[in-house]
DNA sequence: AATTAGCACTCATTGGGGGGTAGTGCTAAT
DNA sequence: ATTAGCACTACCCCCCAATGAGTGCTAATT
C-alpha cells in the first residue's frame, strides 16, 4: 500500500521517542473522545510513567512546533492539521482489517453480470456503512475506457438507439437523432465497419479520429461511409460528463465533529458541488494508492473541516476511477486508511472480473 | 387537480366562519414562524378585531376539537396533524404557482434523447431545490412498461447483452450468461422473433406467457424456439426491484423543525429504507390526483412526523411511476401541493414526448 | 348573549453569581 | 532532567430570580 503524502511536513523539528509518543497518544486519545487531551489524564492512559508536569512540558513543546492548539487557555490540547499529517506519515502504526469486516467488503456483488453501476453503489454504500462516514465513488471515465463493442438498433425513422460496451464491461445507452431515415440493414453495416475500426480504441481517440476524418477525409469516402461517420461521430460523442455516486452523507451529522450547524451547511454545500469532489477524485487517479488531503490541505474550500482519503480502482489495463471517505480531520486513520485501501483493491478485482481484456 | 384525503376528519363538529379564520391564520403563522402561536399576536396579526380574550376562547374550542395543542401549559398553540388535514381539505385557498417558479420547473431537460432517467434525477434535484425539502422518486415500474423493442447481442462465447426498450422510452440493459454458445446470426433470429411476438405487450404478460410455454408446450417447439424461448425467459427476468432517487435530505436538516437531533436521526433512518418509501410511492400511484400524508397518516412509522406530498407521473398510455416531497408537517401546503402537482405535470409531458406510444 | 378587560397563575427562557473542576504555566525542589 | 507544588484561568453546571409570553377564569361591558 503506497501512501503518497500530499504536504511535506517541516523538516526543521527534532522529535524524540519521547514526544513521539505523547503526540501519538493525544492523537490517538483525541480520535478516540473528540474532547481536548489534557496532561494529567494522558500522564494516566500512556503506558511509560511520566508525571503530568513533564507531559506538560513535552506538549507545551509540540505547541509550540504547530502540532497541538488550545481551544482557551485553560482546556486540554488538540491536534492540529500538520499533527494529523505527521501521525499519518510518521506514527501511524499500519493497520490490519478485522476479518469480520474484510468479509463484509468482500460480499459486494460479483455474481455474473452485475453491472458495473450497481457494484459501485453497492460498494460505496458498504464502504459507508462500515466507516460511518460520508463515501464517494466515481464511475468510469468514459473517455479512457475503451471500446468493445457498438451496435446501433433503429428505433423509429428519426431515432437509433447507440449501445456501446466497454472493456470494463460498462454498457452506456443514448439516443442520438438523424435527419434522415437509415434501414437496420443499413446500420448492421455501420455498426460493422465501427466496430471493425474501432474495437479496442479508446473512447478519446475514436473521437479524436472520426472528427479528423470528417475534416481531412470528406471526399474520400462514398456515401455509405459518409453516413457512418456522421452516425459515428453521434454515437461516440461524450453527453455524460462523468459521474460520482455518494452515499452516508447523513453518516456525518451523527459524528460528534460536526454538531455545530456551521460545519454541517458546508458540508451539505459541499455535496452539492458535485463537480468540485469530482475533480479530486480525478486528480487523485493519476498517481497509484492511497491519497490523504487533511484539514486544509484540501483545496476545495468547504472541505477544509474534513479529511478526504481515496483511492483509485481499476481493471487489468486502465484506472477507472476513484473511491472515497469524507470525515472529521480526527478520524482513525490507520482503520480508514486501510479499509479505502481494501476495498479499491476489492472492486478492482470485481471490476476486472467483468472486464473483456 | 385533484386532492385526495387519506383520512376523513370527524365530522361532528361546527366550525362557524370566525373559527375558521382563527384556525387557519394559527396554522399561516405557525407555518410560517415555526412557533406557538399566542392569543396576543395573533390577535394583532388577524384582520379581523377581536380582542386576546376572545381568541383565547375560541383557541380553546379549537383545542378541544382536537385541532390545537400546546406544548406545556403556558405556550402558544401548536396545530395538531388533523388541522393541517382540516386546513389542507377546507381551508387552504388554490394556490397559483409563480411564474418564475413554472418556468424553472419547466426548463427541465426535454431536449430529444435525453434519457428517463435523467430527466428523473434532473427533476426531483430541481423540485428539493425550489421546496426547500426532501424529494422522492420511483422509476417506471417494469412490470408495467411495454415493450417496444428487445435486442440481443453477442459479447463472448457465454454472455450476451440484453437491450429492453419499453413503450415509455426507458432502456434497460443487461447481462446474461449462457450455457451453449450462439452465433449472432442465431440471436438475430431470436431477437426476431421476440420482437415479433411480444411488442406492445407489458413486461409481466410477456413472462407470464414464456413461463406457460416453458411449461405446456415444451414438445411443440422445435429447437431453435426452444432456445429462443429459454433466452427470452432470463432477458425478461426482472432483476431490478424498482428503484428510486432521492435528493435534498440534507435540506430538512437546515429546516428549524428539525434541529432536535432525534428526529434528525429516524428521518436518516428513514431514508435509509429505500423500500418503505418506494412502497408508499407505488401505492400512491393506484389512484390519480396529489396524495396527502400529514403526520400519523402516514403508515409508515418513522415519517409520523413528516407531512409527504406525491403526485404520479405517466405517459399516455400508463401511470409510470410518483414523486413526492417529504417535509415537515407544518410547510406550506398550498405551495407544495401545486408545486407537486405541476411537477408531475411537466414531468408526464416531458416522458410522454419520449414515449413510443 | 357575546365580547372584553382584568387578574392570578404557569412555565420556559434569560442572565447573573458561585462552587467545582480540569486544565495550564511557572518555579523551586529533588 | 524530572517532578511537586502552587497560583491562575476558564469552562461548566447548578441555582436563583426576574422576565415575559402565554393561559384560564371571572366579572364587567356592550
Amino acid at each position: 500500500m503506497t501512501v503518497l503524502r500530499k504536504r511535506v511536513v517541516q523538516d526543521n523539528f527534532d522529535l524524540n521517542e519521547r514526544s513521539q509518543l505523547v503526540l501519538r497518544s493525544i492523537i490517538e486519545n483525541y480520535i478516540q473522545s473528540s474532547e481536548p487531551i489534557g496532561s494529567r489524564s494522558l500522564s494516566k492512559s500512556l503506558g511509560v510513567k511520566l508525571s503530568p508536569a513533564t507531559i506538560r512540558n513535552i506538549m507545551s513543546d509540540l505547541a509550540d512546533l504547530g502540532f497541538l492548539i488550545q481551544t482557551h487557555t485553560s482546556a486540554g490540547r488538540v491536534p492540529t492539521d500538520s499533527a494529523y499529517r505527521f501521525y499519518v506519515d510518521s506514527l501511524a502504526p499500519p493497520a490490519s482489517i478485522p476479518e469480520q469486516i474484510k468479509q463484509k467488503l468482500s460480499a459486494v456483488p460479483n455474481e455474473h453480470g452485475t453491472q458495473v453501476e450497481e457494484i459501485l453503489a453497492e460498494t460505496v454504500h458498504l464502504l459507508a456503512d462500515l466507516t460511518k462516514f460520508a463515501c464517494v465513488v466515481s464511475t468510469p471515465k468514459a473517455a479512457v475506457s475503451r471500446l468493445q463493442r457498438i451496435e446501433l438498433i433503429k428505433l423509429s425513422e428519426d431515432r437509433i438507439l447507440v449501445i456501446l460496451v466497454t472493456k470494463a464491461g460498462v454498457v452506456r445507452d443514448k439516443i442520438i437523432f438523424v435527419n434522415e431515415s437509415h434501414s437496420q440493414k443499413f446500420l448492421n453495416s455501420v455498426t460493422e465497419f465501427l466496430n471493425k475500426k474501432f474495437k479496442d480504441r479508446s473512447m478519446q481517440e475514436i473521437r479524436d479520429e472520426i472528427h479528423q476524418s470528417l475534416v481531412n477525409d470528406r471526399s474520400r469516402y462514398h456515401e455509405l461511409l459518409a453516413h457512418a461517420v456522421r452516425i459515428g461521430k453521434k454515437a461516440f460523442e461524450l453527453n455524460q460528463p462523468g459521474e460520482m455516486l455518494i452515499d452516508g452523507q447523513m453518516n456525518l451529522l451523527l459524528d460528534s465533529h460536526f454538531h455545530e450547524l456551521s460545519s454541517v451547511r458546508s458540508l451539505i454545500d459541499a455535496f452539492d458541488q458535485k463537480s468540485a469532489i469530482l475533480k479530486i477524485l480525478d486528480d487523485s487517479m493519476k498517481q497509484k494508492g492511497v491519497h490523504i488531503f487533511i484539514g486544509v490541505e484540501n483545496d476545495f474550500k468547504l472541505l477544509q473541516d474534513c479529511t478526504l482519503i481515496t483511492a483509485s480502482y481499476r481493471n487489468n489495463q486502465n484506472v477507472l476511477g476513484s473511491i472515497g471517505v469524507v470525515g472529521p480531520t480526527s478520524m482513525d486513520y490507520k482503520r480508514i486508511i486501510s479499509m479505502v485501501d481494501y476495498t479499491a483493491h476489492i472492486l478492482s478485482k470485481t471490476i476486472t472480473e467483468q472486464s473483456y481484456d
